[in-house]
Formats: C-alpha cells, sequence, structure tokens
DNA sequence: TTAACTGCAAATAATTTGCACTTCG
DNA sequence: CGAAGTGCAAATTATTTGCAGTTAA
C-alpha cells in the first residue's frame, strides 16, 4: 500500500519524504486527529514535524484522496484515512464525545439525497445532538 | 413573537436592545449568514453593530434557542433562525453551493441513530457531496 | 543537479476579551 | 441608579505564506 502511495505522488510530481510518512502514520494511528494532535504526536516520540508542514501535508493527503476531513467540534478540523472512513460520527453537544455508527445505518438516507440528484459523501458525515447520557441527564 | 423573545431574555437577566433586534432581522433575512455577513449586511444599512457584539449576540441567540449553527464552508459558521431549521443542508464540494432538503429525507436515518441512544440534532445536519451538475463535470 | 520540500518566522483570518462608557429597566 | 450591554482596541487561536537552506530522484 506505501507503494501505492509513492506511485500517486509521482504521478503528480510530488516526493515521498520522512515527513510525509510520519504525518500519514500519526493519522492511521490516532483516527481522528487535529493538525495540532499530529504534531504533538509526532513531537512526543523522536520525530518532529514542523506544524506548518503538518498543515501542508494534510492537504495533500486530502487532495490524493487518502485522507478525509471533517469538523468534530466547532474548532477545529480532524483527519482520517479514508480507508477507515466505514463510519459516521456522532458529536454530543453536551459532552462533546464523538461516537461513531457503522455508514450502514445512512443507507437509506443516502438513497433519498441520491435521488434529488446530490451524491452524498457519507464518509465525512457528521450528525450532531445528545448522546444517551447526557440526553437523561439534562 | 417579538414579545416571546423579550420574555425569553428577560427570564434570564438579559436584555432587549437595539443591536440584538438588528442582529436577529438580519439572521432572518439572510438565511443562512456568517458572522461577518450579518456584520456587513447591517451596516449597509443605516445601522451599524459591531463585529464583536454580533458575535457575542449570536452566541446568545444560540444559548436561547432561537438560532442554530451549521458549519457550512471550512472556514465560515452560518447561523440560521431555528424557526427555520425545516431542512437540512446539502454542501457541494466542487462549486460551493449549498442547497437544501426537507428534514423528511432523513427520518428514517433519525430513528436508526437513535434506536443506538443517540438523539441527533436534524436541524444541523449538513451533507457535503457533489451536486448533479459537479458530478457529472467530473 | 535541481525542483520539490522543510523549518522558521512573520503574516492573515477568525474569534474572543478587557475595559471605560452607554443604556435598559 | 445599577447592572447589563456596547464599541473599540488589544489578545488569542487557527491557519497560511515567504524565503533561504535541505533533500529526494
Amino acid at each position: 500500500m506505501t507503494e501505492d502511495w509513492v506511485a500517486l505522488l509521482r504521478e503528480r510530481g510530488y516526493r515521498m519524504t520522512h515527513q510525509r510518512r510520519l504525518v500519514l502514520g500519526a493519522v492511521r494511528e490516532l483516527r481522528h486527529a487535529t493538525p495540532e494532535q499530529v504534531h504533538s504526536h509526532l513531537r512526543q516520540q523522536d520525530d518532529a514535524v514542523d506544524l506548518a508542514t503538518v498543515y501542508r501535508t494534510l492537504e495533500l493527503l486530502v487532495d490524493l484522496g487518502m485522507v478525509g476531513h471533517s469538523r468534530l467540534a466547532s474548532n477545529a478540523e480532524t483527519y482520517h484515512l479514508i480507508a477507515h472512513a466505514d463510519h459516521i460520527h456522532l458529536v454530543c453537544r453536551g459532552c462533546g464525545t464523538v461516537s461513531e455508527a457503522p455508514v450502514e445505518v445512512a443507507d437509506g438516507f443516502a438513497g433519498k439525497v441520491r435521488a434529488q440528484g446530490f451524491e452524498p459523501d457519507l464518509g465525512h458525515l457528521v450528525v450532531y445532538g445528545r448522546c444517551a447520557d447526557c440526553a437523561s441527564a439534562t
């Protein structure tokens, strides 16, 4: 798979670098990470990658279609591997917890949206609301 | 309805001011507006409300439950009247156009999410994807 | 070799906050 | 009158960019 990635970069005139491998690795490990989280995760290990480079790399990875991004909190964009995008996000407004649900729960919904001529990207679906705990606590 | 609002404010020790009326009016007229848009909309009229006040007022209105907010573009939070929140947002990644669909298309989906113990807030649902035009253009 | 990439620092953009003055009730 | 609200400017936070030195191919 790493090879596919190198080919993908080459095709577009990009190069494979140590930093890019590290950033992609961090996104894979963290599953849902903000640029800031990727940056500090890498710093905690031997490897430090400049925050600006993290931003540039994440943008590149999104462009290549390897990584997706969603706004899971009102002030932070989080990135995740497309290969892991087999779920939708349920964000609780009460406690901020992000839980996941299989994309299948949105299949019927997706069909109706498609019927309107819009092709939804469920790998990025974020639903706000209240989790069971916060709903009962009111 | 304006009276309800005044009562709502009073109950919580807040006051009704000229600026608050203006901001709510702008949100109503613009339907989906960023703080910046509310600010310039008001400035184009005789009335100018400081941008910081716009932010403070929108936050208050959200708190009162009169206004909702969603991230329709990657860099801008937009606000809308809850009374108008009878639709979901379809945001095209290709052209950036925001179209609307009735909440009913998500009814079945909402039921499945509830079955998992999560109460979704469909008035804030934002779905990213590609509109018919951009999908065919590829 | 050489164009792409990186780190660093400075620049922007979006949003928040401190404070003295104004206004609602 | 007195607490709540506002404008203005400064502070924060998130993200982007310019540039000189580094590195992949």
